[in-house]
RNA sequence: GGGUGCUUAGCUCAGCGGUAGAGCACUUCCUUCACACGGAAGGGGCCACAGGUUCGAUCCCUGUAGCACCCACCA
């Protein structure tokens, strides 16, 4: 016997690790249709988010329903290295023992990292497990701890070694001195993605540039006077009527004694400031194009760490860099160079990483040439090899591709993939898959490796195919590329799905994916971000397990990064989870994701839904359990000899199940999850609850054998297959109900997952059936609604009386369902209705009257509103037949619904005033 | 500057060229032998605004406003 509620935490646990310890998640080498989905790889840099359970949740549901539906499926997992992020934690962790990573040194520094990605690792790869992820986790599992991949282990290193290798041996990846985003506080470049420019209030200074001494001169203008330091022209348009005559002449450089020359390039905008602008080519990408078109060697001002270096004058080496400007202006001003100093909105590049100020600079670093592996990226979407889904996120991915810069992939840090080239002494550059090569090909010159790492999205790029164990040819590679979907959010369609593309096309001529979903993000109820700093961060296994109040207080408040948010974050907490959160367990959070998943681009979470979703699984379990107390143990119709009766409302229940297995599949095959969710939840709540298991209790209380048969054979069967609908979505709830309801329903098997997926089969739709029923349901409803406004007390049974039949093909069957489940005494035809103030209501042909005498004057109210409400309606209609264009050119079937419904309502309203007619004459 | 999405019930969201929907919240009634994490009956919407196309527009088109996001080298 069930219990009398559905306690999640109760079940979850235990069947995770029978199905784990079973193996059911592997792929299996068969002939089945393969189904592979790639998992993003979380950066071992923390736990998971909303963010990532939502996305899991999505690929296990189509894991799971491509494995029950026979395929044979391979979720491939792992874990990203997340280079810069990673070596950041780890940095921080350093830093609060008051030493820094040069105090380690590289290699133990990197030892470091490796414990905590083992920590990090565990907890993600625990995370999802508790959220069902039926991951194949053993697989590529090059460390044993049946995690999937690490992107650094030793077999995606290999891979990242060969591909870099093969790229520069085809020329298409170089490297040289270019102006790159620099992130000083990290001492590192970063690619052209990983900087974040937004607009900030800063200023507009404008200065003089004198032509010689006291003469006046060209004044220009810059959000940046310090790096004037290192200018080395000014730049005027060349049809600027202004400057003509400046062209090609020289201007002192305020503070450096230097003399630069005025240029004219189209660049520049003469209506913009004083059409006058200084060219600083060593810190300013625009500039360095200006000064490559006119000859003029750039001059780096700047130390790596963002200090003045020696190239300025000696007053102001060593200063940093916003320092620098503070004395610049002062000394401008001084000097009377100074003209103006305005507010101004600028766009500020900043680190994404630590949010300090980018700053262009010339450094030596290795690129990706884009050009042409983004003209295959683009075509291959083109010709449709690749889907979106929402298919709008093609423009954004065309727009990137068609506007492509070179990728610096080089990385000025520790944690990450060491490039594979090495130098000797006269500067010549080895590139090789190892130091063994390496020396080969120098020759026996002494080599010196490259200290730099590579973008984490570089490895991250090749998944598709490295994690098939590619450059051998493997046989899975065969099988599982392209993978069928990849899930995944719209921020990383440029670092990664775009990448993806173009790496995988370029090695193994295939696409890495056929579809891309890309999913929603997901906020808070409000539709805020989700941000540790607002509180408002979900844990899902906060969700899953539920946690009080005051633990989850703690929670939201340790570890701040500015700690005056406190107050801020309590007061959220307190507002929003005064009872901290309940738990609702991993099916009802499951479920909620699903539901939401619409195609819309936010999520905003609602625990309320989450709450509804939690009492649709207790639904569930208290609909298996009603089964369960009516057929254990009795005859539910197995031996097929035996007589069966089936009535309209079983094989109603059965029709129905037809078509939400139907609408299921098309959800699936459309990534509307939500439709997916939305129809098995209208099906087990809505029709098999509320009227099929109702109807069924009937049945059973006054069946013959065959008749009882019928029944619990039906209602065995339907819930055993709604389990099998249900589980790619909730599957330990599934799970657990179906080993106790399959048996009765003569199925066997260790496990509901790799039972067959419920197929619609049109030819049990029975229309005679579901009309039965919808007749029934009306009535029903109207006999219901009679009694609330006529205020009768539930336990008071009356009589209704009709005027005509209910259209049922089993009227007696009917007439028995309608008295229980209106709670009436009877159910007679009397026609006319006797003369009485009784409630009267029209139901097509037929008049209906509670057999017990109201209040005539609050029934007169009553159907005069329902004649009100009718005339209304009547009214719209005629209009519309009234127009003589919709008669002539609406479709018939259109204009005949019209009709006819003008003609239900005038009869329906014909009876509604004759009725009151006759109480107005009573009273 | 270019691009994308959104605006429907109090809230969060579906939807659709022909009678406006769900969950939660709300009102009334009910602890009836699966379930109060429940049952029954209700209330609640100028479908952002303005034009256009159409017999008919919440839906298609154009524009406006507001919100959000992405990309981009104006100092």
């Amino acid at each position: 016997m069930l219990d009398k509620s559905f306690d999640p935490a109760a079940i979850e646990q235990a069947w995770y690790q029978r199905w784990e310890a079973a193996g059911y998640f592997g792929h299996r080498d068969h002939a089945a249709p393969a189904y592979c989905i790639q998992l993003p790889p979380p950066n071992v840099t923390g736990t998971l988010h909303m963010g990532h359970a939502f996305q899991q949740t999505l690929m296990d549901a189509l894991v799971r329903y491509h494995r029950m539906r026979g395929c044979n499926t391979n979720w491939v997992v792992g874990t990203d290295h997340a280079g810069i992020a990673t070596q950041i934690v780890v940095e921080r962790q350093i830093e609060e023992e008051g030493k820094s990573r040069h105090d380690l040194g590289r290699e133990a520094f990197v030892e470091r990292v490796w414990r905590w990605k083992q920590r990090s690792g565990a907890t993600i790869t625990r995370q999802m497990r508790r959220l069902g992820a039926s991951a194949n986790w053993a697989y590529a599992d090059a460390e044993g701890q049946k995690a999937g991949y690490f992107t650094m282990d030793a077999r995606m290193s290999r891979a990242v070694a060969e591909v870099f290798v093969r790229l520069y041996e085809e020329g298409l990846v170089y490297r040289g001195k270019r102006l790159v985003n620099w992130d000083p506080a990290l001492g590192t470049a970063v690619s052209d993605l990983e900087v974040d420019t937004e607009e900030e209030d800063g200023r507009l200074w404008e200065i003089r540039y004198p032509f010689g001494q006291g003469e006046g001169g060209v004044v220009v203008a810059t959000t940046r006077p310090e790096t004037l330091l290192g200018d080395v022209a000014v730049a005027v348009h060349p049809g600027d009527p202004r400057y003509q005559g400046l062209i090609g002449k020289a201007v002192q450089l305020p503070l450096t004694g230097r003399r630069v020359p005025v240029i004219a390039d189209e660049y520049v905008d003469p209506a913009f400031g004083t059409g006058a602008v200084k060219i600083t080519p060593g810190h300013d990408f625009n500039d360095y194009q200006v000064g490559k078109r006119h000859g003029l060697d750039p001059i780096s001002i700047l130390t790596l760490d963002a200090h003045l270096n020696d190239a300025v004058p000696a007053q102001y080496r060593g200063l940093e860099r916003f320092e620098a400007r503070k004395r610049v202006v002062e000394d401008l001003k001084a000097l009377g160079l100074l003209i103006a100093e305005k507010p101004y909105r600028l766009r500020v590049p900043r680190s994404g990483r630590t949010g300090v100020i980018v700053e262009p600079m010339l450094t030596d670093q290795w690129f990706v040439k884009m050009e042409g592996l983004a003209r295959d990226g683009l075509e291959v979407v083109a010709r449709g090899e690749v889907r979106f889904f929402p298919e709008h996120w093609t423009a954004t991915y065309n727009q990137w591709l068609e506007n492509i810069q070179d990728w610096c992939i080089s990385r000025q840090l520790w944690w990450g993939h060491q490039i594979p080239a090495w130098y000797d002494d006269a500067g010549n550059v080895y590139v090789a898959r190892s130091e063994d090569e390496a020396r080969r090909k120098a020759a026996g010159a002494a080599l010196r490796r490259d200290p730099d790492v590579l973008d984490t999205w570089f490895s991250s790029a090749l998944v598709p195919f490295s994690s098939l164990g590619w450059p051998e040819k493997t046989k899975d590679l065969e099988t599982f590329l392209p993978s069928d979907v990849l899930v995944t959010g719209f921020d990383i369609i440029f670092f990664w799905v775009a990448r993806m593309v173009m790496m995988t096309r370029h090695f193994t001529g295939r696409v890495p994916f056929r579809h891309v979903y890309i999913n929603a993000i997901v906020r808070d109820a409000e539709g805020e971000k989700m941000s540790k700093s607002k509180g408002n961060t979900l844990d899902p296994l906060d969700l899953i397990d539920g946690i009080s109040f005051e633990a989850l207080l703690g929670k939201s408040t340790v570890g701040l990064m500015k700690p005056e948010h406190r107050q801020k974050i309590e007061a959220y907490v307190r507002s929003h989870f005064p009872a901290g959160i309940p738990a609702f367990g991993a099916d009802a959070l499951r479920f909620t994701f699903a539901s939401l998943a619409s195609f819309s681009r936010t999520l905003n979470f609602d625990l309320g839904r989450c709450e509804g979703y939690r009492n649709f699984c207790n639904k569930l379990w208290n609909a298996a359990r009603f089964v369960l107390m009516n057929t254990e143990g009795k005859d539910c119709g197995l031996d097929e000899r035996q007589p069966v009766a089936l009535s309209f409302a079983d094989r109603w229940i059965v029709s129905r199940l037809q078509r939400v297995e139907a609408e299921v599949e098309q959800a699936f095959a459309e990534y509307r999850f939500d439709n997916a969710a939305g129809a098995v939840y209208r099906f087990v709540w809505d029709e098999y609850c509320d009227w099929y298991v109702e109807l069924a209790k009937l049945q059973l209380a006054d069946a013959d054998e065959a008749s009882g048969r019928g029944t619990r054979r039906t209602l065995v069967r339907t819930l055993e297959t709604a389990l099998r609908l249900l589980h790619p979505i909730a599957p330990f709830i599934t799970e657990e109900l179906w080993q106790k309801v399959a048996p009765l329903a003569g199925k066997r098997g260790e496990t509901i997952m790799l039972q067959p997926y419920p197929k619609s089969q049109p030819e049990k739709i029975d229309a005679a059936a579901e009309r039965d029923m919808a007749a029934l349901m009306e009535w029903t409803a109207a006999a219901r609604t009679l009694r609330a406004e006529a205020k009768l007390p539930p336990a008071e049974k009356v009589a209704l009386l009709r005027t005509a039949d209910p259209a049922v093909s089993d009227l007696p069957y009917a007439s028995r369902a309608l008295c229980a489940l209106a709670r009436l005494s009877a159910f007679e035809r009397r026609n006319p209705l006797p003369e009485s103030t009784a409630p009267v209501a029209v139901l097509g042909e037929a008049r209906i009257m509670l057999h017990k005498e109201v209040d005539p004057a609050a029934e007169r109210q009553r159907i005069a509103r329902e004649v009100a409400r009718l005339e209304a309606q009547l009214a719209r209609a005629e209009t519309k037949l009234a127009n003589p264009s919709f008669v002539e050119r609406a479709p018939p079937k259109v204009v005949e619904q019209e009709r006819a419904r003008v003609g239900d309502f005038q009869a329906a309203l014909a009876k509604l005033r004759d009725q009151l007619g006759r109480l107005q004459a009573r009273s």
